[in-house]
DNA sequence: CGCACTATTGACAGCATTCAACATCAGTGG
DNA sequence: CCACTGATGTTGAATGCTGTCAATAGTGCG
């Protein structure tokens, strides 16, 4: 135990270590509801396997995706004594879970906690403003094109243009703000042009970045 | 100074004496930038009087007004070395501003100054978040309306139903993902209505704020 | 007064939605 | 192992909301 905070060790050591005194494993099954807006926040989650939709409801039923969790994601920290989302396994899941009042002691101690705690929040922020662009100022196509390249950015491991797709394409079109046959539409015809590849409905193969990234923002 | 922290103050009050030492007053014409998307991180502001608009740009032109900041709103805390947002004043505006290492060592000393920068952090992702509803998954109708309501409950004072627009049409529209005809359209159907008044293009008036409620989710 | 900027209104077009039919997949039980 | 069934995904046709283009009106400042 002496060891955990020696000088020998780097900030992400220190806070691995000291966050791992308090986490524990949690595990959920495809479709469960982890939390739900309004909801009392008392725990903060890390993705360890699976994936995580984090969403908003209208009364009507209306929908709005506002993040995927996916391995190695914190999610829960936008608390604000209640959680503003609704978080729910896409597939079965592994989380590390952290009690808030554990964490904000924590956090209060140790600096390189707190760093990390705000480093996340300031992250979500940073991709909430991102994602404001592509739903306020692109069509289809882009928001589409957007999203592949995301997740392309973001996948941890595996071959190297082979992604992995945990969402449905309903889940797609409620994180893009379109409906299931439009994100149907635009795979279908990226698939025709060459650009990406759909093996099966939740794995995907991007043939040709470059132009996934055109796409992204132009198109003639 | 043997008195700022002494236990008769208030945690809002120690926080106000701690930055009230390292603010200085800035002041910002109408149409100038405060800085641009990727522009070294310097400082952080709080609007005294005036307003500022934090946007992004697609390289076709293209806009997206992610959030307004109005008299009481820090911004610029996004920081990760570099803003990811353009600010710009939409009107003559004061500002306090803070030095970003400044700052930074003030909250690793000071946990009330720490408390703020997060909670401002945490309103900032809570206030996307609901603007990425409206984006993803509302009307024109209901995109004004709620904007009209979320003015309404952050006006600071005046009379209680007259509402200061610093932003243009265009800067509406840019922050409700619509055209500028689009949201002359629907104010003008809201004025046939009855349900506001548009006594010039810088101020409005809510005649019937349970009408615009509706509008803001449903609408038959 | 005149000019540039901003706002409003109308006519029309287009992209995404809606509605509908069909196909495919995954899980269950025979 | 296969048939059955509900869930998910795909494709087509038609509608409609919002965007585009264009003309006009209003505002503010030199």
């Amino acid at each position: 135990m002496s060891v955990a905070f020696t000088s020998t060790q780097s900030a992400p050591d220190r806070t691995r270590a000291a966050l791992g005194s308090i986490g524990s494993v949690s595990l959920f099954d495809r479709n469960n509801t982890i939390f739900a807006e309004g909801d009392e926040a008392e725990h903060v989650y890390k993705v360890v396997s699976g994936g995580v939709r984090l969403c908003k409801m209208l009364q009507d039923g209306r929908r709005q995706i506002v993040e995927f969790a996916l391995p190695g994601d914190y999610f829960g920290i936008d608390w604000l004594e209640r959680h503003a989302l609704t978080a729910e396994a896409m597939v079965d899941t592994t989380t590390v879970c952290y009690g808030r009042g554990r964490l904000t002691r924590l956090g209060d101690e140790n600096r390189d906690v707190r760093a990390e705690i705000f480093s996340t929040l300031r992250h979500d922020l940073w991709a909430a403003q991102n994602h404001l662009v592509i739903l306020g100022r692109q069509s289809a196509r882009e928001r589409v094109a957007a999203f592949l390249l995301q997740l392309l950015e973001r996948r941890r491991e595996g071959a190297k243009n082979k992604l992995d797709l945990p969402m449905t394409r309903q889940d797609i079109a409620d994180y893009l703000g379109l409906t299931i046959e439009t994100v149907c539409r635009v795979l279908t015809a990226l698939k025709r042009e060459g650009v990406i590849d759909i093996p099966d409905r939740h794995s995907l193969t991007v043939r040709n970045a470059e132009a996934l990234e055109d796409a992204c923002t132009a198109e003639d």
